[in-house]
DNA sequence: CATGAATGAGGGTTCATTCAT
DNA sequence: TATGAATGAACCCTCATTCAT
């Protein structure tokens, strides 16, 4: 790794960290630097300005869970055995990097419009295993978009009680039971 | 209502419509105060800064929407009749002020950790009686915690979908999928 | 005068002082404000940023001195008469305010291209004076453009030597030795 | 030439174009390293800084000038000669670069302080040929200083109409011009 | 009660320059 | 020699807040 890339991944990470903490807007090129242990300027050799380095860290990330979901998913027939793959996967990323997940939702609303159409996102990933599903006729809900936010609702919200502190511990302890709630919602049998 | 009460409204709507738009950082007190009609100064004989502003407009509603929730729950009998009130009781809120309800969303991560230890809020009113229900023996999960996030997550993630316009139209049409989806996810027989 | 207008007024001042001594670019806003006595935020309650400043500065004066020549010149008949006037007020509007001359000077580089097509200036205004004397057969120059060039030429660099104190004292006492150098470089008889 | 040298007259080139273009405090460092295909920290290796850099570039060709046009006007004799050399030299360092004409006119207020005392440059040059012609009792004026601004003030703002494109095409077809209107100026019988 | 001028701290960004590689 | 990462000061500008009017 070149002596510019470390410089690079220590502005993202600390970067990330305080924006978790304290929002985007709350958070100031000048602390980024300090966190980094480097100077304000030196993060714009890096990245053209601060937005580019929140769509940078927003873009990255948000693409690779969206194709891991969706590799998770091909490589299971059927919904429930897809389902219960994604949300495994989901416990596991969430385990990996808190920090990182957390952020991906903390910045979606100032993000996501810039996602161009089209593209491959962890809603779309879902929405099309859910769609597949009812195609199927494996489950039955009356429509898969409602369905979709079901089921990133049941994730999500978990993961929001653990930022709340109102549950505790990793994720991947509590997969089993995320996955028969999803399941239910679904009205699989 | 007094002239000044009018005023003080005022800028609360217009704080509550920009917050929504921009973002509480993103707004400044100079542009809620063009938008209210009034000039900047005048706020500061409304609220002792922009910190108050918002949480007043948090707690008030905040607290406003538990008793509500509250109140439509204590007047049903079983876990079923009292999810039925509240998921149509929430669509209800929704469909009344959607802005208010996002901004709620909005700010409950910088606001939260300022209510006070057991105040009555939407999570606990929510979680009390899904605890009811599992002392009552009428739904069958592991933990009340968890079982309320999983409710929790797919009313917002349905709100939160509107706001994206993956879903669209009022909320109140929803609730009967809404309180199944609810229903299912908790077990009930 | 009210209170506002008198602190423009300082930042107009300073500003113009400063740009004439350092240049606009060379110039910093922070500089502008101590100058003027006021704090730099305050100098945004009166202009939109620095570009609107030098704008306004440049504008203003620039139009103002146009109108002010064009005045002199119609209230004179023959060209000897009307250079006569227009030469005079040169002399007049440089010993009344000398910074203000030469900041037009200065800048007009960076802002004459935001003049509007069309617009009244004071090279626009010796233009028709001089295309007049050659309708009217009083003066024998092939092109009014490159007469034109002439006499500002004259005029401004004589200006311009006393910034480099090449020439000292006020200009008025140099308006007859002026006038004769127009006049023959223009063939008059 | 050594292939630093090469490097060096790259830089210099580059720098010329984007100080006229831009103005000196306008132009990065950055940005000529660019345009002369170069990195920053290289131009350090030839300029002490950026401010040598533009010294240099003003004080050789100023000098360069100043010598030319002495040598002009030495190898003539009599006022309306040594003119028309001069003139006609002028409009042909003019042509030949019109980049260079232009950095030099820009700069000057800058750094024509730093020029020596007693140095030779154009302006010295034209006044002592002027102050010759009162000695000799060629041309009638009543100061050579204030000829020198009229003289110099005729070729300057013709130069300069071409940068605002007041005047078009190359300056040498107008140097009959330039003579007649310099001779008249100074009352040449 | 309301105004809007002013403050002072901080925002994101660019700059000329240095220096390890 | 040349590179480009890094510095640190300065850039223009916006902010929440105060206060004389």
């Amino acid at each position: 790794m070149r002596a510019g890339e470390v410089t690079k991944e220590k502005i993202k990470r600390s970067a990330l960290k305080l924006f978790v903490a304290q929002g985007v807007d709350g958070t100031g090129v000048r602390e980024i630097a300090k966190v980094a242990g480097i100077t304000e300027g030196a993060i714009y050799r890096h990245f053209k300005g601060k937005d580019e380095l929140v769509w940078e860290l927003f873009n990255t990330h948000h693409s690779d869970y969206a194709a891991q979901l969706d590799a998770l998913q091909a490589a299971q027939t059927g919904i429930a055995a897809k389902l219960d793959a994604m949300v495994r996967g989901f416990c596991r990323f969430y385990d990996d990097d808190e920090t990182l997940l957390r952020f991906l939702l903390l910045v979606q609303h100032g993000q996501l419009s810039k996602v161009k159409d089209g593209a491959m996102t962890p809603v779309t990933v879902m929405y099309d295993v859910i769609q597949g599903g009812i195609d199927a006729g494996e489950i039955n809900v009356p429509d898969a978009n409602e369905a979709t936010a079901w089921i990133l609702g049941i994730l999500l919200q978990t993961a929001t009680f653990k930022t709340y502190d109102r549950l505790t511990g990793p994720m991947t302890p509590r997969a089993d039971a995320l996955v028969g709630a999803c399941l239910r919602v679904l009205g699989t049998s």
